[in-house]
DNA sequence: GCTTGACCTCAAGCGCGGTTGAGGTTCCAG
DNA sequence: CTGGAACCTCAACCGCGCTTGAGGTCAAGC
């Protein structure tokens, strides 16, 4: 059995500062045992847990999004491959409308930019 | 020559609340002149100033940067059509790079997703 | 045993982009 | 001339995603 480790171990292999780790928990994302005296102590799969959540937030999905797909996933299990799939096809969709929204804006900017049609009723940019 | 605007008007026709015009004032982003009884008009254009504020801003753009770019601009002119032109560049580079990195996050994230590749050092999601 | 660094909690603060509210003034229609 | 809507300022607050700090406890090496 590889030991649990501890915040500051999971910080520093995570990349993610400790108050963010504390952060995270208090918001139901991560979860730790304790120890006698009260200090945390973190099964492996929570690194794996961390990267997920930092990669989704990199994403642009807020963390009460990530909480709610992370709630399928059993707190100290390794993730099944279901579990991921059923994430990326998600966020994938969220992703994609991102794209597509920020590619018409761009289109219609670029558009309006020359015209003169910012006057109100009118422009598209302002849907 | 059309009178100027009070802010109740700018509102209703810009459709962004008092509270926010008068924030955007606060932060040099538009401008107005005061009556007698010291109560804001703005001269027309404002109106495109604020369409141009609230399409960069849908587009992501923090008020700060968008802020410098109206800097440009003089407060009660019309905007030139070199204005909007540089602006369009400007930002489109922007929206491009943005577009970009999502769409190589979205590739990394379905690609990692049934590989349990999530360990740490390693990942590419995590650059 | 003692020191030192890692850990604990709780509360406050930050940056962004505003909103809300109190308390007061101005403008315009009747 | 007056009533009510529209306006004014200033300060406090919101949600998000944390960070910072005060004040105290725990654990591991010498």
């Amino acid at each position: 059995m590889t030991p649990d480790i501890t915040i500051g171990e999971l910080a520093d292999r995570s990349g993610v500062p400790h108050s963010a780790l504390r952060f995270y928990e208090s918001q139901g994302l991560i979860h730790s045992r304790r120890t006698a005296g009260n200090q945390r102590r973190y099964v492996r799969a929570t690194l794996r847990r961390v990267a997920f959540i930092r990669a989704a937030h990199h994403l642009g999905i807020p963390l009460s999004r990530v909480g709610e797909v992370l709630a399928l996933l059993p707190s100290d299990g390794a993730p099944t491959r279901e579990f991921w799939e059923r994430a990326s096809q998600c966020w994938s969709a969220d992703i994609d409308s991102r794209i597509d929204r920020l590619e018409r804006m761009r289109d219609r900017f670029t558009r309006c930019a020359g015209c003169g049609c910012l006057s109100f009723d009118g422009c598209a940019l302002l849907d």
